[in-house]
DNA sequence: ATTAGGATCTTCT
DNA sequence: GAAGATCCTAATG
């Protein structure tokens, strides 16, 4: 992650973010994603983060320096992957939420089977993870040094224009904040949902 | 095109 | 015990 994102907090890091490239390189090969949508989500200030209650086993990595991956598990099948930006104990950082394949469209097409259209690839936060191949095995990965698993690399192609802001996806509180950025009309950027909190099971009534 | 429900399990209350 | 920074498929208009 290119170095002028360190230490500045993820709502100034996240529109800057949108252009640059995300490379993943595994045993099975290379995929990248250049960015086009993605979420601030700032800590302590912020109910919808996952730091917002301090620090737990799931959220360390959040915690600690910034220009690492933070991955987590969700819905009992997804990954995610954020970037830390802040200095250990400043838990904020930006979740990645889509991007457009600049290499390995094979493998990621592999990948996931289930995607349509080209640009489903990777148009999702756990869509992204399944196209680049991200899980738990990069949680904590240092994204900055070049030789890196996981590497972000700053863009010549300038976004300044077309840049976009509204509220984010998914979460049931913090609604109003517009901290999600995604690039104005690309057809990656995923589609917005608000969150619908999942309905439990219908209870059988008890026979009588 | 839009909606509703299911999958599946970790995390925190 | 309940909800979750989601995605997919099937059913319906």
């Amino acid at each position: 992650m290119p170095r002028e994102f360190y230490d500045r907090p993820a709502i100034e890091v996240a529109p800057e973010l949108l252009g640059c490239v995300l490379w993943h390189q595994s045993s099975d090969g290379l995929v990248a994603v250049e960015l086009t949508e993605v979420e601030a989500y700032m800590g302590a200030i912020d109910s919808a983060s996952h730091s917002y209650r301090g620090q737990t086993r799931r959220n360390a990595v959040m915690f600690g320096p910034p220009g690492h991956a933070y991955v987590y598990f969700t819905y009992g099948m997804h990954f995610c992957v954020n970037l830390v930006c802040q200095p250990a104990g400043i838990a904020t950082a930006v979740l990645l939420r889509a991007g457009r394949i600049v290499a390995g469209e094979e493998l990621a097409r592999s990948r996931r089977p289930s995607s349509r259209r080209d640009t489903d690839l990777a148009s999702g936060p756990a869509r992204l993870c399944q196209a680049l191949g991200i899980d738990m095995a990069q949680n904590g990965v240092d994204v900055c040094p070049v030789g890196s698993e996981l590497l972000v690399t700053s863009t010549t192609d300038s976004y300044d224009n077309k840049i976009c802001q509204g509220p984010r996806v998914g979460i049931s509180s913090a609604t109003d904040l517009p901290w999600r950025y995604w690039i104005d009309g690309d057809p990656t950027v995923s589609a917005y949902r608000a969150h619908v909190p999942r309905r439990r099971k219908p209870v059988t009534p008890s026979p009588r």
